[in-house]
RNA sequence: GGUCCUGUGGCCGAGUGGUUAGGCUCAGCUCUGCAAAAGCUGCUACUCCAGUUCGAACCUGGACGGGACCUCCA
């Protein structure tokens, strides 16, 4: 297995992967709250964590990968305060909560099937988990991190943060944290201002609750995934990922109830993807800001002048580093689209080249540098850059003026079958279907007539056929040895 | 206000203490009846100020700008 590095957020820097029991690898991500449409950021998030995925299996991990759906509903204000947001859009529509529920997971699941991302291997919901969120919370009290309080259970930071780090994730300051916590509504019952709530009492119009040894409640916005990376992954794994903005809160309280819980720190590895903005400003759910991947997809949205297809939108976001921020613009998305593009054209190219006895490329050292840079922290950015040095080579070659052998002709294929297809999870529009069959045959008489008109120096004719086939989405590409066509 | 991140050419976006990122755009050339495509060439940057260094866009300090988090969010 070759060394791959990767960006630790625990540690601040890059670390060589090393697998806890090798070749298997424990990987959980924070997926979805299903109450509304998932937005492109949400989409980023788990295209770079499909991107780890597929990396880590490509060079032979046995990836056990986990993303949980929200279901439960996480509540808008801090501790006992505020409502269970799926219930709420629930009695806004008159609808069950799980309809809402159902709703939005299929639509979620729909879209990352139009972005080619993989399915996790386990993609448990919160609230087929509530036995175990009780489990946990039961336990954390028993070992003295958590208390109840009128059906509410919190976790005591303070008391927790005495022991161990709390803030090991972000390295920040408790001091600073503690001084620093806004002034909320609703703090009465809770000892501490950074507790923060393991399991809460339901009124009795929530929608959504379940029995517990506190009451009828719900479970806190954290404890699920405590729950079901321990469930599916044991309690220390090898990798944790989520968005950036999960970091200090979520994620930081998620590690202190399993440390408190079991004594241990879940992942070896935190991973964390960084924001999609729009505008500069970070495409939020609460913003409003946000688009829907098909308003992008079919350009109905008013920042957008056409839609893009979604793997051009994947294209575009892997042109950019998962830890860096990525701005949408109609400018970029369209730079990507002809990039894009172009390596799907060089791929038929590929196909038809003439092989040489001898190369004058180096292929091999270019799939080095393909592996190199995924190596380095998936850099996706540089692994591009190299797939253009691919579709240089491949035009060059078809232009006559570079020469490959049989066998560099297929270490560019495995090239692309490797970092197109399989790691970025690429695809490019399907070709041979009956009615293009039938369509082809159309179009090579059409265009064998325009031969003949260029034969004969008529070429006002041979324009017109050309123009009337571009009108009806055909382009025409002339070369020495004949007219190419495409949709 | 606090903590952290960040500032690259017309646009997007990597990276490194001294060596070409890459894509898109634009201009020129080759090819072509013309066009398109493709190839080649050019436009060659690193917010500002000070410091460290033989040498800094890359390290340090400061200024200014942008962002994230501190409140549910991927």
């Amino acid at each position: 297995m070759q060394a791959l590095n990767l960006y630790n957020t625990l540690t601040r820097k890059k670390e060589e992967f090393k697998a806890i029991n090798s070749p298997y690898v424990g990987m959980y991500v924070c997926g979805p709250t299903v109450y509304s449409d998932v937005h492109l950021g949400n989409c980023r998030t788990f295209i770079s964590f499909d991107l780890i995925y597929r990396y880590l299996t490509h060079i032979g991990y046995k990836v056990r990968y986990v993303r949980n759906i929200t279901d439960a509903g996480h509540l808008e204000g801090d501790g006992d305060v505020g409502e269970d947001k799926i219930s709420k859009k629930a009695k806004l529509q008159q609808l069950e909560p799980m309809e809402i529920v159902q709703t939005y997971t299929v639509d979620f699941r729909e879209v990352m099937r139009l972005f080619n991302t993989l399915s996790p291997s386990i993609e448990p919901t919160a609230t087929g988990h509530i036995i175990e969120q009780q489990e946990i919370a039961e336990v954390i009290i028993k070992k003295g991190y958590a208390y109840e309080v009128n059906g509410t259970v919190y976790f005591d930071v303070e008391k927790f943060a005495k022991e161990y780090n709390y803030t090991a994730l972000t390295g920040r300051k408790l001091e600073e944290l503690l001084e620093n916590t806004r002034d909320l509504d609703g703090q009465g019952e809770k000892k501490g201002r950074l507790d923060f709530a393991l399991w809460i009492k339901a009124k009795p119009e929530h929608l959504m609750q379940w029995r517990s040894a506190w009451g009828n409640g719900f479970p806190g916005w954290h404890i699920e995934c405590s729950a079901m990376s321990t469930k599916y992954l044991g309690e220390h794994f090898d990798i944790h990922g989520g968005g950036m903005d999960l970091a200090p809160t979520h994620h930081t309280n998620e590690i202190a109830q399993n440390v408190a819980y079991c004594g241990k720190q879940p992942a070896n590895y935190w991973m964390h993807t960084n924001m999609l903005t729009v505008n500069g400003q970070k495409m939020s759910k609460s913003l409003g800001n946000s688009f829907l991947p098909h308003e992008l997809f079919n350009g109905s949205h008013p920042l957008l002048t056409k839609g893009y297809n979604p793997m051009v939108v994947k294209f575009f976001m892997l042109q950019t580093h998962y830890r860096s921020t990525l701005d949408f613009s109609n400018d970029a998305l369209n730079a990507a689209e002809k990039g894009f593009m172009r390596i799907a054209e060089a791929y038929k190219t590929l196909k038809n080249l003439k092989t040489s006895a001898t190369s004058s490329e180096n292929i091999t050292a270019i799939e080095t540098a393909c592996y190199e840079a995924m190596n380095d922290d998936f850099n996706t950015s540089v692994l591009i850059a190299h797939l253009f040095d691919v579709v240089r080579i491949i035009n060059s070659t078809n232009d006559g003026k570079a020469t490959l052998t049989q066998k560099d002709i297929d270490l560019l294929q495995k090239i692309y079958s490797s970092f197109v297809f399989d790691v970025c999870g690429l695809k490019f529009e399907e070709e041979s279907s009956e009615a293009k069959n039938t369509l082809g045959k159309v179009v090579e008489v059409v265009l064998a007539m325009r031969v003949k008109a260029k034969e004969e120096k008529n070429f006002q004719l041979s324009d017109e056929i050309r123009n009337k086939l571009t009108d009806a989405g055909i382009k025409i590409k002339d070369s020495k040895e004949g007219s190419n066509w495409s949709l």
